[in-house]
DNA sequence: GATACCCATGAAGCAGTGCTTCACGCTCAA
DNA sequence: TTGAGCGTGAAGCACTGCTTCATGGGTATC
């Protein structure tokens, strides 16, 4: 293969019509520039320059041969131009996993300020289930990915850097007619006698609750398994029980339930912003890591 | 400027999707590659290969930057496909220089031959006189020339190298009346009484009659002076005087004249073929070099 | 579920190469 | 004649790109 760096010697020299020009044009000494077009020569397998008393002058060969460097040399500056452009914000695509309540709540705000900040970025957003966010994180469809977890199951995948964005309080749910409905704030002990509205499917808020029951001295009554937070407040509104869920997740509640604070003895979920733990980092990824901080700094004091 | 090897090592990582592919590809250790995509992703200033267990994939980066890479690839495949072209003669000029009398007598056999065994590439004849040529061949405006001298002024230039092609002995026009014309051959001995026919401007064929009749013991008696030898065979014919000349400028002469060998004691001109003594030499001149050397001998064996 | 293979990576070391410095010869212009 | 501009060459130095050897994670195979 030719030394590209050798041909754009030539071209340099072609252009300026000396080598010593060519020279002074890059940075070297005119011997460098001589020697490496010897070489070339002995490459090309016939001369390139006429070497004349008053600089030099191309050959047939040395023509042809500094026309294609100069295609070369521009596809390289394109090259490095679209890297710049990606790093430099103009271009490029970020991938962001999450879950379903940080999506609700966070998403919208991230997303429109996104779109102001990034306008040449591409967003994909993928929702989906915690296992399959770490998954898509280890083979890199999505950069950056919303993780949750409790303090007595902290997220360790190995490779996988994280930064705490949220805690995200643990609220009871109760409906608008029920006893507790007028109050904002309540504990644990007060509800040992409700019935409980859970995620099915082991979700972990069902951990929550037991813990927090148990902590609280009683075993809760399980009145409905719900398969998501919307279904968990319908089944709350009609007065089926009561229900656990973060803060996130009831937002914008159904206007047929109340939401009350119950205070630090209830664990908490935290919310992690996730990153492959590379070297390097894709422009867009660090955008939009720091991003999602910002919003997360916002959402928690405004709340 | 980013380094094309490396790209090269990074388009062949994403075409078979592994670094060790690449590797063996390219005769390279799987080490080697590695460390030149680690560089490679510094020199982007961010990642362009997700590693994954089975190979690799490439970022969004690293597509952009491996297709800029096939590009330049090609770009180089394409130069170097030109030089073989130049250098197998399937392309390219060549510039030959000559002088008029042996443009005469060796250029149609020449180009003819040169046209059928080389039909593509280009041939520029120029004509012209001695010094032009010399000139002509410094600045590399043509690549071969065709010169020629005398024993007693024998060409020398610096950096011009010499090859002798034909010996050029020198002949006695007579017209066809005239008391020699019935012979093939004479002296110079035999012809003190002679009134001369010479070339005009201190043509050197000149210095060949004036050292020719000094070496018989006479002074020739100039009649004429031609400004070429159509002209002076010319004068010749209407029995003005006799001249000499180069053989090959009487290849075809006039009919109303006569030519007569003069044997060795008469200086004949060397015919040369010369060009610059570059290292290298462009194959389109190495390809007329051969030729011209092929058709001189020819032309020597065949008068 | 244990084992062997595949793949990427890292450290150490060696050879080639690309550069600089210094010196020289040549040509052209003052 | 001299000096400036240009190309070239020898010597030497530092870098870099490669290899070898060793390691660790992940997958497929039995």
């Amino acid at each position: 293969m030719l030394d590209v760096r050798r041909l754009a010697l030539l071209a340099a020299v072609v252009d300026t019509g000396s080598m010593t020009a060519a020279a002074e044009q890059l940075g070297y000494t005119a011997s460098a520039v001589s020697q490496q077009l010897r070489r070339l020569e002995v490459e090309a397998g016939q001369p390139l320059l006429h070497r004349q008393a008053r600089g030099v002058r191309p050959t047939e060969a040395g023509a042809v041969l500094a026309g294609h460097a100069r295609q070369i040399l521009r596809r390289l500056s394109a090259a490095e131009a679209d890297l710049a452009e990606l790093a430099g914000l103009r271009r490029g695509t970020i991938a962001l996993g999450v879950f379903p309540t940080v999506a609700s709540a966070l998403l919208p705000e991230v997303v429109s300020r996104f779109r102001r900040q990034y306008p040449d970025l591409r967003l994909d957003v993928r929702s989906t289930r915690f296992d399959e966010l770490v998954e898509l994180l280890e083979n890199g469809t999505v950069g950056i990915a919303l993780l949750w977890d409790y303090a007595w199951n902290r997220v360790d995948v190995e490779d996988i850097s994280l930064t705490p964005l949220l805690d995200d309080p643990t609220v009871l749910i109760v409906a608008a007619d029920h006893r507790l409905a007028r109050k904002r704030f309540t504990t644990m002990s007060e509800l040992a006698d409700e019935d409980w509205i859970v995620r099915a499917h082991d979700h972990p808020v069902a951990e929550v609750l037991e813990r927090s029951c148990r902590a609280a001295g009683f075993t809760p009554k399980i009145a409905f398994e719900a398969n998501d937070y919307q279904e968990a407040q319908a089944m709350v509104s009609v007065g089926l029980g009561v229900a656990l869920a973060p803060r996130t997740a009831v937002r914008n509640p159904n206007p047929d339930v109340r939401v009350l604070a119950l205070g630090t003895d209830v664990p908490a979920r935290r919310v992690l912003l996730a990153h492959r733990q590379d070297r390097l980092r894709a422009p867009a990824e660090l955008a939009m890591h720091q991003l999602l901080v910002d919003v997360a700094r916002e959402y928690q004091t405004r709340v």
